[in-house]
Parts: structure tokens; sequence; C-alpha cells
DNA sequence: ACCTTCTGGTTGTACGGTCGAACCATGTCC
DNA sequence: GGACATGGTTCGACCGTACAACCAGAAGGT
């Protein structure tokens, strides 16, 4: 596929990358890649939501790497799907802590569904031997990216 | 990082693109991950144009996954620029070809020199051990998922 | 030749995600 | 108690994308 590259070629990186990058259509901002009619930031939202049961908005914040008014416009959006409960925080009076309703959960359920499908159908066409590299690769990526940001 | 999960488990691959996806904060749409002030696709389609000299419009359209009214208007912001320039295609009456002026050359120059910086620090955070990896699980998930979509 | 259909591009319109700044309320620290 | 920091909300703006309508040139059939 790629031109002749060595492993330790930047550009060779970046080409992979970005090729990835494009094929999953991550520029396109308002369908997941997955198909579902949902942004890809409340998709992720709502995971977040679904893993840790209850969160502060600031922490949502901080996992989603966005700006607090868009997250509290983004929260606005999944209340107002009435997929998202927003309460007082106990400890600290100025806090929002999030919830997932019942419809909610119902909600992120099916979303999760629908991802496992999508991508179990991609894991099938991963060669089996692949795999745990592939894996691998995604959080090396991640934390080398983390780590000289 | 992540808990338990099996190479062969798709929430385990979800999980891993799901972050990786975040960490480089493809959701910000007008800086290009390696903090360029150029739209991800801008960038990219300096990257097309660079690369083969010449390209048919709707040529990029293919590649970029785009709609041809978006690349219409992404080309319209790039000759604003004055890095790129139509040219009616001889051989279709229709057709646009796209090609860089010399400072769309240079600009795609230092974009290109930006990235490599960056992806060749970012490669110095990768284990000299695991690159070969990552850089093949890339292609393998592309492949994978235009192999099925 | 002519008509139809397809294809490449452009323009108008609308939508939606994101940001930055201004503002408020609460917590924290000296 | 005053200064500063922190969590949230609201407002205004920007920009990338899609869809639809439209146009002009190409292709193919009759």
């Amino acid at each position: 596929m790629s031109r002749k590259h060595s492993a330790d070629d930047p550009a060779a990186l970046q080409a992979a990358v970005a090729g990835f990058v494009r094929a999953f259509g991550l520029h396109q901002t308002e369908t997941t890649p997955c198909g579902q009619p949902i942004s890809v930031s409340e998709a992720h939202a709502m995971g977040e939501l679904a893993q840790d049961g209850e969160l502060r908005q600031v922490e949502l914040t901080r996992r989603l790497r966005l700006q607090k008014s868009t997250v509290s416009r983004l929260v606005g959006q999944l209340t107002g799907r009435g997929w998202v409960e927003r309460a007082q925080a106990e400890d600290d009076g100025r806090g929002v802590v999030l919830r997932l309703t019942p419809a909610g959960r119902q909600a992120a359920q099916n979303l999760a569904e629908a991802r496992r499908e999508r991508f179990a159908r991609l894991l099938d066409s991963i060669p089996a031997h692949e795999r745990a590299g592939v894996l691998h690769a995604f959080d090396v990526m991640r934390e080398a990216w983390d780590g000289d940001r």
C-alpha cells in the first residue's frame, strides 16, 4: 500500500494516521463512524456516563477534551433527549453531577450494541494474528501523544 | 489503562480507538492536530496536491471522502489563499484541474515540515521496538474498515 | 442528428459542533 | 474579609459539512 518507508520515518507514520482518519470519516461531525444518529462527542459522553454511572461535569469536560461551554451545551442536549439528568454535587455547591436516566441507560446500551456490532465486524476483517498488535498500537499511540503534548 | 480485555473483544478495540481519537483532538475543526492554522481537510487536500502535482477536483473529492460541494468550497478557500489554481481539464470540458501555485508549494512544504516535526517527536515517544507494529496497525485498520464498509 | 441520462462543478441554504469571552456563584487561601 | 481560583451557563461568532437545485459538458441510444 504505502510506498517504501522505514518504521522510523515520521512521514510513514503520518501517512498511516492520515489514511486512517480519512477512512473512518472522522471529519464528519454529525454522525458517528458507526452510523448512529448522534454526534461523536455525544456518543463519547454517553459512553463515559454509562461506564461510570455518575460523573462530575468538569470531569467529563476533561475526558472529552472540550471547553466547558461546549460540554455545558452538550449536556443540555442530552438532558433534552431525556437521557441525562443534572444534580447538584453534594460536596461542592458549584458542581454538577451527571447521571443517566433509565431512558439514557437504554440509549447507551443501544449505542454500545451498535458499536459492538460495528467493531465486531471490523474485528472480523482483521486477521486474528494481527488483533493484539492493533489493539496495543492504539494504546501506544495515545500514550505517546499524551506524553509529549 | 483499559480493564482486562481480550484482543478478540470488540469493546477493547472500540475503547482503544475512542481514546486515540479524543487524544488527537480530531474534533477541533480549525486546527490540525499538529497545531497548524488550517483545517484538517485543507491540510489533507494540500498533501494530496503536493504529492500528485496535478489533480482533478473530482478525484480530490473521492480521496477526501467529502461532498463535491464541500470540496468546491474548500478549493475556493485554497485559491483564495493563493495556494491553488484551477484550470480547465483538457480532456473534459466540465472538469477542473487543480495545481499548487509556487506559494502553495511553499506552504505545502511548510505544512509537511511541521507535520514531520510533530510526528518525529511522536515517534520519539514510541519505543523503538513498537514502531513497526504501530505503523502496520494503522494500515491494517484502514484496510479492515474499507473492506467491510 | 436528437433526446435522455450521467457526470463534474458551483451556489444557496441550513445545520451543528466548537470556541472565546463575559458573567455568576461557590470554594480556597492568605 | 478580600483576592484569586474553579465549575457552570449564556451569548455571539466561526467554520466545516451536507443536501438540493441548478448548469454545462459528455456519453449513449434510437
